[in-house]
DNA sequence: TAGTTCTTTCAGACCGTTTTGAACGGACGA
DNA sequence: TCGTCCGTTCAAAACGGTCTGAAAGAACTA
């Protein structure tokens, strides 16, 4: 039988467990995750990892959060596909372990160009495809030639501001 | 009795109602709302004045959208906080009125003011706080010398990211 | 002041998403 | 081939936030 489960590792080790300051970190970006419409425990998991000097394996994640496994092994994923962390092999270990991406600055340009650059892609189709399609509703006399005029200068102003956001992303990314 | 309810205007006006565009726009702009963590009827509102000519009452509004007038009132307040929206008096007239908002590109920068802007700000001193509370962890034995070592790393190095984007706040403000 | 009209507030219903425990599947060693 | 160890997937529960209907509030008229 197992001796004890795997997250009451060697206690030689100095437990990060009792620092305060982690503890406010790991709920910190729990919490942002949250508003940024992402699952919390995504972020406890990053800000766990954030803290720690050497890789974890999921069930240790999964215990030192007190959440479960499935949570742990989605979120980790996730996390991964972002570059927000890495997946690491310890030989003759079959378990997986993850540890902080060197570079957080790096998965901020992964999101930014997995979420808001495609959508700014989409958004311009979006706009022309609205265009066409209000001139077809004036046509078919769904609406009224002033109102179809207010329309389009509205449409067209939104579409200014979207080709002026698209072309600021190369100095975004630059930025970054 | 009240002849009809508010909603069933004079029909010798076009009925934007029956413009297809105008449903996407309405349904697009309300899932990108929710998205962004917003409630989706405030989204729905912004589109619906977005293709209507003329200001439109509480009444009216909740009518068109199918929705009720509690989440109108709270959802078109939110707006107008937002400068998304504006509120039009008409005299003689008790009701509250709502119209868009010359700029859109004016909500824009108002939302970056409201929410991210300040954020990160507080960032800003909260990396800060937590720098010296991880000073505070090592002393009190609750962080090894390494461990404290590598998050002070990683602390500095997500400050560095913060101040970065602060300082290119100036730039998005002014590009928008 | 009573009555009318319109807006706001609030407790509870409701809906979508995350989280969970349990079952599944694959890989390895004996 | 069996038993063990991990990771993933799935249905269902739990949660958080929005939406609603009803009641209260505010502003005005007669």
């Amino acid at each position: 039988m197992p001796a004890v489960i795997p997250s009451q590792r060697d206690s030689s080790v100095s437990n990060p467990l009792r620092s305060r300051t982690r503890q406010d970190f790991i709920s910190t970006v729990g919490n942002l995750c949250r508003r940024l419409g992402f699952p919390r425990s995504v972020g406890q998991i990053y800000g766990l990892l954030f803290f720690s000097a050497r890789p974890l394996s999921l069930d240790e994640i999964a215990a030192q959060l007190e959440i479960s496994k499935a949570s742990t092994s989605t979120g980790a994923r996730q996390l991964v596909a972002w570059g927000a962390i890495r997946q690491i092999w310890i030989p003759g270990d079959r378990r997986d372990y993850f540890q902080l991406a060197s570079d957080p600055a790096s998965m901020l340009l992964e999101l930014y160009r997995e979420f808001l650059k495609p959508r700014l892609g989409v958004a311009g189709k979006r706009l022309a495809e609205m265009m066409d399609g209000l001139r077809e509703d004036l046509t078919g006399g769904f609406l009224s030639e002033e109102e179809f005029e207010i329309c389009r200068k509205r449409l067209e102003h939104l579409a200014k501001i979207q080709s002026k956001l698209q072309s600021a992303a190369p100095i975004i990314e630059r930025l970054i």
